[in-house]
Order: C-alpha cells, then structure tokens, then sequence
DNA sequence: GTTTTTACATGATAAATGTCATTTTTAACA
DNA sequence: TGTTAAAAATGACATTTATCATGTAAAAAC
C-alpha cells in the first residue's frame, strides 16, 4: 500500500491538515482506481458515499441536457478532491464524473472523512473554504454566461485552461480537450466554438496544430476576454 | 436586546445547532439593523467581517455587469444567513447584497462564528450542507442558462417565486419583483422579459394585475420549462 | 393637481448564435 | 496499409435574443 504521506492530493487538498495518526488512518480506508480516458467515476443520480483524491490525469464534472449536450461544470486536476458536495449533503451526485485523461484517484469512505471532518477543525475550515471556493466560481461563471458574449468565454476560457494546466514543450495547451468538450465548457454549440477558434487562429490570436492549441496573443486575447 | 432563542433565523438556519449557552452569546453580539428597499447591506468588494441573519423581508445578491445590467445571483428570504461565504473565505464579498423588500437583519461577528464552527459539529456540518446547497443550486442554474431558452427560464423562475415566497390573497406573487430585476434573474434584457410576460398573459399562462403577477396555469408552465 | 420621473410596453431592426448539411481531416483498428 | 469511424471544418440558413426608438401608464415630487 502507498503511503497517502507523500501523496499530491495530501499535499494541495484540504487533507494537508491532516496530522500523522490521521494520515495512517488514511492510507489503510483508501482505495486506489485507475480510470481510463472517457470512462466514468461517478454518474449524475448515483450515490457515492465518498470523496475521489485525484492523483493524476484530468476529470471533467458535467451534466447531459435533454438535446444530447454536454454540459461540463467544472475540470478538476490532480491534488483535487472529487464528490465531497454530494457526499456532504447526503445525496446522490448532481453531476457525472468522467476522465478526460488517464486518471489515478484513491476512494476515502464518507465515514473517514467525516471523522476527520469533526475532530480536526483545521480540516472542516479547509473543506469549507475548497467548497466555498467552488460556489464563488460558479456564481462568476453563471454571471460571465450572462454577461458575455460566445467570443468572450471562449477567449477567457482558453486563458483559464493556460493558466490552470500549463502548457506544452511545443507551445500547445496541456489539457486535450475535443472541440466538442471545449464548447461544453464555454455553454455553446460545437460549430461556434470551431468557427471561432477559427477566427481567432486567422486573427492570429491562436495558433490550430492539428487538434492541440497554441496560444499566440495572450494580452489581446486578455483584452477581448473583458 | 431580543432573545435570538424565539428568532425564525434561529429555527431556521445552520443556528439551529446551537445550545442554550451559546444562543446567550449569540444574542450578546448581534446587532440589528434595518435595511430599506433599495439600501445595500454590503456591496461587492467590500470586507463583511461576519454573518447577516434575516430576521424579515427579501435580499438580492447581484452583481452589476459593465453594461450596467445587474445579474441576481440568489434571492434571500427570511430565515437565511447572508455573506457567510466570504466570511469563511477571508475575503471580500463578491456580490452585493440589496433589500428588495425592507428588511431586518442582525450582524454575527465573523470571531462569534468562527467560534461555533469549531466547538460545535452540528453548526459546522450544517453551515457545510447549507453552502453544498448553495453550490447544487448555482451549477443547476448555470446549466439551465445554456441548455434552456429565455422562454422557459422565464417559466422555470416564476414558478420557483411561487414556490418559494408564496401568493398573496388575490394570488398575485408576493416577491414583488420590477421587470428588470425579473429580467435580471433568468439572465436576460428587460424588453425580452416584458414581451414573454405579455406573450404568457396572452396565452392565459399568467396574469398581469397592474406590476403584479399571478400564476394561472401551473401545469402548462412546469410544462414549458421541461 | 400638475409636472417630472420611472416603470412598463411594443415595434422595427440588427446581431449573435444555433441548426442542418456537407466536406475534409485525423485517428483508430482490423 | 487500407478501411472505417470519429472529429474538425465550413457554408447556408433559421431562430433567438438584444438593441434602439418611441409611446403609454403609473408613481413620485413639487
């Protein structure tokens, strides 16, 4: 068994208030998973009892509409936590949880979690402010939807996706994202997203390597974003 | 000073949790204000340094956009505590908080709570659930601002007004909302929000008594917002 | 009670974005 | 390596929604 000691997830996560005893404890409730890109770890309706450590690889969080789109919420990458809102209301997972690549991730049983939840307060404030953190996002993100043009979210995407996953030793973006999956993110149909990205390469804004990314501009893409 | 022990914020919120002894402290470090329709509790950006209660009538969170739109993120009702999200998040708030209706709030300094989230599992574990709830209900929103028209968020909110706030004795909707708050709440222009009103009135969806609204045919707009 | 302001309403029009169809490119795999 | 399937790209067009202009009704101020 890995020790959870030196793990990344323990070391970015709320689990970093973990004492050693703690930490032991950890290591001995965890189970480790490998999920292969473009498998599920959890869907939408299914009850959890639990939180994912994402160890490695990249997860997106997202919700099916009636028409088929996919609607993706949230990315999440390796030090994250994965299914603590669900778990911690007592429902089932208002989202699903799929790879977007390889991923490692370790389950830790709702009820190790809660132990941990009420006997170290510097870990509840911890998950607390992660959640918080969350809502903040999503409430900019639900005004951003409003307030922004298709255009503007796709530029202020793309920068968010730079910044968060960094980039290749060829210039690209990290993080592999299909058209598809990028124009689920930004809240519009895959024919505008291309079309933009489109524009944005003739504007030399991007650079289009194949399917992969290359931010050219990234103060005029910063000016458009606002 | 007013017992918090018979106040509805009290039976109410995540305060449920509390003991007798730490109601009294409560009650010892709460001040009560009155916000008129139209004041502002806090404004975005501003440091809150603690919780407001509300005793009695309706908020708005928003926050105002370049174009001088105002987005409604959440509405606030009696019973709810307000901006405990920057609270726990040690930083500045990132909506402004407004008075729809005239409203009574108490002041909880961030150190009263602070105190209680870490002595009490039961506050802490209920102040979580109530942000988790809060995070479901931002996403769910997000994703219905892309995969839905402005004509069933329309439908989907004037229903939600119902079920939250109630009718008044001729059934109109007891939030009394302006069209450009409504506007502001499904996330679009106040002309568009006008004409689906007239259209819905039309239809026999909705009445329309003077600025009041009253909900004629519930079945028909849970239908339309499907 | 009159004036002034604000909210509500509606039409005309433009802009943004979605949808459907088709082609090209890339990747998967037998 | 050729075949097939999936992803990306582009065009044509329809629809939704925003914007601007203007009128009317209601409320607030004087």
């Amino acid at each position: 068994m890995n020790k959870c000691d030196q793990c990344i997830v323990r070391q970015l996560s709320s689990l970093k208030a973990l004492n050693k005893e703690e930490v032991v404890k950890l290591a001995n409730s965890k189970t480790t998973y490998t999920i292969k890109k473009g498998e599920a770890l959890f869907e939408e309706g299914e009850v959890t009892n639990g939180v994912f450590c994402v160890k490695d690889g990249v997860g997106k969080l997202s919700k099916l509409s009636a028409n088929g789109k996919d609607q993706i919420v949230k990315l999440v990458k390796s030090g994250e936590l994965l299914g603590q809102r669900s778990m911690i209301s007592n429902e089932p997972a208002n989202l699903s949880a799929k790879a977007i690549a390889d991923m490692e991730v370790c389950f830790i049983p709702k009820a190790e979690i809660l132990h941990f939840f009420n006997n170290n307060n510097q870990f509840s404030l911890n998950l607390m402010q992660s959640v918080c953190e969350d809502l903040k996002e999503s409430e900019n993100e639900k005004i951003a939807l409003v307030q922004k043009t298709v255009k503007q979210r796709l530029a202020e995407t793309l920068l968010h996706l730079h910044d968060e996953f960094g980039e290749n030793s060829d210039k690209t973006l990290k993080v592999q994202l299909t058209r598809e999956e990028l124009a689920g993110i930004i809240g519009t149909a895959t024919e505008s997203c291309i079309r933009l990205l489109s524009d944005f390469n003739k504007l030399d804004l991007i650079e289009l390597v194949g399917k992969k990314i290359m931010l050219k501009n990234i103060k005029a893409l910063k000016k458009l974003a606002e």
